[in-house]
DNA sequence: CCTCGTTATGTACGCTCGTACACATGGGAT
DNA sequence: ATCCCATGTGTACGAGCGTACATAACGAGG
């Protein structure tokens, strides 16, 4: 009855999606959960959202600039003095230390792609993201490799319920840049007593 | 009618569960679906796993093998003379560039268990027994890196429809390994041209 | 041969889902 | 002030789902 004339109902929809995604995960999404959560008529979900990828997309949009946010927080990561692998487990830290909800969700739209198509532009614009980001610092082939290696390293977190480890994530991130770069390095000889599984 | 006395059933439901999950994704995956696919009645598929997840367990756990089987095909990963960076680098291609569908079947089971803690253990399983394999040849700490980077590099290329490049993993590859070890290295001091997103 | 418990089968119940569609409403253009 | 259409609302339909359960067939052990 009374919401009439809502203007942002259209975002308050997509908040609602991230939100039913972090809690009941993707298989929870559905017109009528988002419609519940928003405290919505049913009706209005599809109104706005004709089908469930047009909600699925601009969920994922959206939920991407959770980690552009963290690693926006982090100036460092764009200062060429810094030392990148540091700063970049310790944003990794940040991020999966955190409510782990925001991490979980992100992967979970993310990893969504790999059966939607409609997904897929999405999940490439993360990646590429962050990999311009990286690149910046580094190297095109470089930003690539340190990108996979820290969907991996996510995963093995996310995946296994192993606890993050980020003096392991530094040691990895220090091995993939290109050898000239040893950085200030205090010497990446010998491994650390870290950790292994 | 007819297929009284079938002593191999519950094996046949578990191959009928890979291919409806390789054809329509693990959202296809009901003991409906499962049942048409094994050609038998839904009763049976309730009778033999009582929930999805025990079916899913079942699946996973059968689908990892393919990885390994892979893996047992290039004894070579195995051999301490081996360059190991090149062989795996080899060995992924040959996965990611058959049938995908095994691949993504794959994934896409591992993935799930994101939010299915029923499947934590299994996909657990998985890292781990490639992780073994591979600290046979490095140490732990490489071992688990390695894992991690083929899964970002397999992500890449199953969620963003990048083809896979053989030259860019193995030089990824080989950055990973503690430098002590700069093996026979062709000298990965400068970049490939490769490749770059 | 007969009994008995495991295995197999068919059907039904209650639920959620995507979608369609008819109707209400209110603000901006005229 | 009026009209019109983008926006909002409520309800219904058909389909698929997990699950439960009563019943049937079979093979092993008596």
């Amino acid at each position: 009855m009374a919401r009439r004339h809502d203007p942002e109902r259209r975002q308050r929809l997509i908040d609602a999606a991230i939100r039913v995604v972090g809690q009941k995960g993707i298989e929870g999404l559905s017109h009528r959960t988002v419609a519940a959560e928003a405290d919505v008529p049913l009706g209005s979900t599809t109104y706005h959202f004709a089908t469930l990828d047009d909600l699925m997309v601009a969920a994922l949009r959206q939920a991407n600039e959770g980690f552009a946010k963290v690693v926006a927080a982090h100036p460092a990561l764009s200062d060429p003095e810094a030392d990148l692998p540091a700063e970049l487990a310790r944003v990794l830290g940040e991020w999966l230390g955190g409510d782990r909800t925001g991490v979980e969700l992100e992967y979970e739209l993310y990893l969504a792609a790999l059966r939607r198509p409609a997904l897929r532009p999405v999940a490439a614009e993360w990646a590429e993201g962050v990999g311009v980001l990286l690149a910046a610092r580094t190297d095109p082939v470089t930003a690539r490799a340190l990108v996979a290696v820290i969907d991996g390293i996510c995963l093995q977190v996310l995946l296994t319920d192993t606890p993050y480890d980020e003096e392991y994530a530094r040691e990895v991130l220090t091995r993939l840049l290109p050898v000239p770069g040893t950085r200030d390095a205090s010497g990446p000889g010998s491994l650390p007593p870290a950790t292994a599984g």
